[in-house]
DNA sequence: CCCAGGCCTTTGAACGATCAACCCGCAGGC
DNA sequence: GCCTGCGGGTTGATCGTTCAAAGGCCTGGG
């Protein structure tokens, strides 16, 4: 607020004018059980007729906490998250409020040319508290280096590959492509497909498991029947492509994104029609002509067990190394 | 960071350790022409050694200033933006890193029922100098509330049907309908129809005008060429259905949004192709099949311009009334 | 010799809140 | 009479920083 010669109301104003002192005036805020109900009323009224609010910095200063949040968003949209990231980035600023903490975005600061100068940064100068980490590479440097300072952090995605105890949260991909499986088996398909990307990262090997898995389990034959790609459209409609020339060619395919799974609808457009089943159900799915069935990922529940993750560390004072698993739900959007 | 005994190094341990006064290592930082150089190489050392960050609450309290931008981000998506807020996000904060502030987001709290609860709450606590409002409505309630209590603001859009002073950057949505029809007349259209929403939100509005003026400047009849509809695929397929049954019907369609073109594409799947061209190239334009051409508004532009103007209000302690329209782009994709 | 003025540096006081300790009056137990 | 405990309230110190003012020291002019 500019500043227009009457300055906002302090707890010392409202101190005087209910003939109190500071102390009790922030009783009667934080502790209530310890002033007399009609000091309180009298005070109450005081707060009500200065509109005073307890000044943010100065609370958080003194408290050592600053109970801010940082995310860091990043430039190009990301396999994984795909687009979901403004859905995503709502449900953990709304829980994140209500456990009375507030979300602060950053981006890779050109300041700071090493990625882990901006974390330094922000942990060093108090800006933030705690992270939430929604872009996990194997070999991520950022993990080993917030666990060895102490920083409270949770992953969204499990640290696939690192032998360090860290909290996340993570959905279940091999389950979410098995449901889609399950769905294409219902359907009567036999010969089913996987389209996913270059192995290495750890959700992506995860969802083709689970595609392997249940077709097992339904005593199918995965053989030939999997490709991996990069993930964007046209590469994807080659590899679909090569799968569709072989000898018994699959008549539905699970992806490992929508964007994989567009790619199938462009390589299928003018043969024999195949079902297709996506992964996260961006917004593309709906619209899509006809629209695609689609793995979708909790991301409200995902968000309310990172906050809560990320609150328990901040109020405990440690670190933990808890995992929440949590269920993905298939969209089903066939004729 | 976790308190691990050793608490972090504070300007009063860098100056014990350079033998000076917390001030020098103040000024050593904050106005380094006040001190002599020999000073402030041992200051800079001593930095240097501690890892010394200045504390960013305690700075921003004694400047009553926290260097703090607002944004509410809202549950679903909202036409106008679509699906852009990731990429408008990570615009603004970028740019407004680089001026040396930082993004908070907020949502609807449920603890204020009323929304203008939540922009009391953060300006009264301090907690954010600013705000960046992306989705003003006519007669928003909150751009009178803002400009009355002097707190600095900038809207993306025009603030449509408002009588007042404040700062907006804009993107010129006559101008982007208006290059989509030259497009398409440069394709051979001439009965170029148009789908877009119900009258009464200002950048609908002034959308639809740029299809109808330039229209009448090539000489073209508008008459029963324009539909208005909601903004889902479905009321758009039935309005291009309802366009596309009349006497010389349209070969070619401008939309105020992509969603509203896949309707067309969805109306016009089993019958002649048409020419559609849609409106902020979301991620959905590229993936169709074929992709969409589609006028893309340039969000880096827009975070600047609205970064800028909100930092020139915070500087110079003022509000400011300086409006900054862009021009989009027509993003073109056809076969 | 003294004082003005520049340069560099230090000291005191904020900023606005909370924690820790203390104070006061009163009731109860020995 | 004295000590203890307790409910209700106050004061002082503190969080880590910056602003405002003052303090040395040195040089040069009167």
């Amino acid at each position: 607020m500019l500043r227009t010669g009457s300055r906002n109301a302090t707890i010392e104003s409202v101190a005087a004018r209910a003939g109190v002192s500071r102390q009790t005036v922030s009783n009667v805020l934080n502790a209530p059980d310890r002033v007399s109900p009609q000091t309180a009323e009298r005070v109450r009224r005081a707060i009500a007729e200065l509109g005073y609010r307890p000044n943010w910095m100065a609370r958080r200063l003194r408290n050592r906490a600053g109970r801010v949040l940082g995310f860091h968003i990043q430039a190009a949209d990301h396999p994984g998250l795909g687009n979901l990231i403004d859905r995503f980035l709502h449900a953990v600023t709304s829980h994140a409020e209500r456990a009375g903490y507030r979300l602060l975005l950053f981006t890779q600061s050109e300041s700071c040319e090493a990625e882990l100068g901006t974390y330094e940064e922000l942990v060093a100068t108090g800006t933030v508290d705690g992270f939430v980490l929604c872009d996990v590479r194997a070999e991520d440097e950022r993990l080993p280096w917030l666990v060895e300072r102490r920083v409270p952090f949770v992953c969204f995605g499990r640290p696939w590959g690192q032998e360090l105890r860290c909290a996340w949260v993570d959905v279940d991909g091999a389950l979410g492509t098995g449901q889609a499986v399950d769905h294409l088996v219902g359907r009567g398909h036999t010969r089913i497909g996987y389209l996913g990307w270059h192995p290495g990262s750890g959700f992506g090997d995860d969802r083709a498991l689970g595609w392997r898995r249940t077709m097992q389990r339904h005593g199918l034959s995965t053989d030939d029947l999997q490709e991996q790609t990069d993930d964007n459209v046209d590469a994807a409609a080659a590899a679909a492509s090569g799968l569709l020339a072989i000898a018994d060619p699959p008549t539905a395919f699970v992806c490992a994104s929508d964007t994989l799974a567009v790619g199938v609808r462009l390589a299928t457009r003018s043969g024999p029609e195949v079902d297709v089943v996506g992964f996260d159900d961006s917004p593309v799915a709906s619209l899509l002509l006809p629209p695609l069935s689609s793995v979708r990922q909790p991301l409200e529940d995902v968000a309310r067990a990172i906050v809560r993750l990320l609150v328990e560390q901040l109020d405990r004072n440690t670190q933990s190394a808890e995992g929440v698993l949590l269920p993905p739900q298939l969209v089903v959007r066939d004729g």
